[in-house]
DNA sequence: ATAGTGAGTACGTTTTTAGAACTGAAGTCA
DNA sequence: TGACTTCAGTTCTAAAAACGTACTCACTAT
């Protein structure tokens, strides 16, 4: 399989993966989440070549994650912001960052610390059912079949269909 | 920037991405926590080219997210395993399913449901607040330096103990 | 002895990325 | 008027990574 057909796979991860499985893209979300909306405060930020930042940005917003939005006339100039769809990203880059922090923060410990304004404390990001409240173990989850499930065949023929 | 760099970055997103940041690394970890195991496994149900799983799963167990742990001797024969580390990446890879599952399932709905087994409901992922049990927007999050804040320790090699 | 299996490695080709330089529209200084 | 600056990219070449096939190694099965 290549790369390229990774958006025709019936898994919702591989599909999630064919815009965001890049060394690049959830780097310059994390910026976007930090408020950064500029090509150049981007490049100057992350360090990215223009060339794949002008690419990974335009990805985005055809992707409907990002929107590009003129903020002046004279030169026209646009600046990207997050989507409703591009902020519905928020539980993986916390998640990611959680990651980090639990496992590969230096021996002085955490970069950062996260408060939670509504309830005023410092937090971890804790994922739980939506239907008990209960936190979600890996383990305590069976996979069914939903309504877009396709047969997976024993070899790897390029089930057609859907767009 | 180079990508090589990015583990002595502060940020904890990019120390996770440095590990996590490419283009197959998740599937595997996708199949992983579908109880695939085995080298050949991988490589058919991805499509994966050999040389490129070799090499992640090679760099996972340096990471600590997997171990190599033998089911057979003559010929010795190893598998990989989720190290309880590993484990702990559950929350991305759940996020980023449940994304793809809202935004970007077909006509058809979701390939998938999930049942929590605890409670025996079908359920959507929410990340919660562990100090109060609300749901976390991102626009309810406040960052704060931590302890390990500034420091760029070029050489901070990932605490590659334990197994 | 021959064939097969599981887990890789070697290697040549194709694709992607890195990094510097360049473009273009417009504003500012003088 | 002309030189210089800003922002948002594009162009170009070299380096790195991914792709795909074939091959190795250590066995087992027939």
């Amino acid at each position: 399989m290549q790369w390229s057909q990774l958006d025709a796979e019936a898994c919702s991860l591989a599909r999630t993966l064919s815009i965001m499985g890049d060394r690049w893209t959830l780097l310059i979300l994390r910026d976007c989440f930090l408020k950064i909306r500029r090509f150049d405060d981007f490049h100057a930020r992350l360090g990215i070549g223009r060339p794949i930042l002008a690419d990974r940005l335009q990805k985005l917003v055809a992707a409907g994650i990002l929107a590009k939005v003129p903020y002046q006339e004279r030169p026209v100039r646009y600046e990207y912001r997050l989507t409703p769809k591009g902020m519905d990203l928020s539980p993986v880059i916390i998640s990611l960052v959680h990651f980090g922090d639990t496992h590969l923060a230096g021996p002085e410990g955490r970069p950062v610390l996260h408060r939670h304004v509504v309830c005023g404390n410092l937090f971890d990001p804790v994922l739980v059912c939506s239907a008990c409240g209960e936190p979600v173990s890996p383990r305590d989850v069976v996979i069914e079949p939903g309504p877009g499930a396709r047969e997976r065949s024993p070899d790897l023929s390029t089930d057609a269909g859907e767009a």
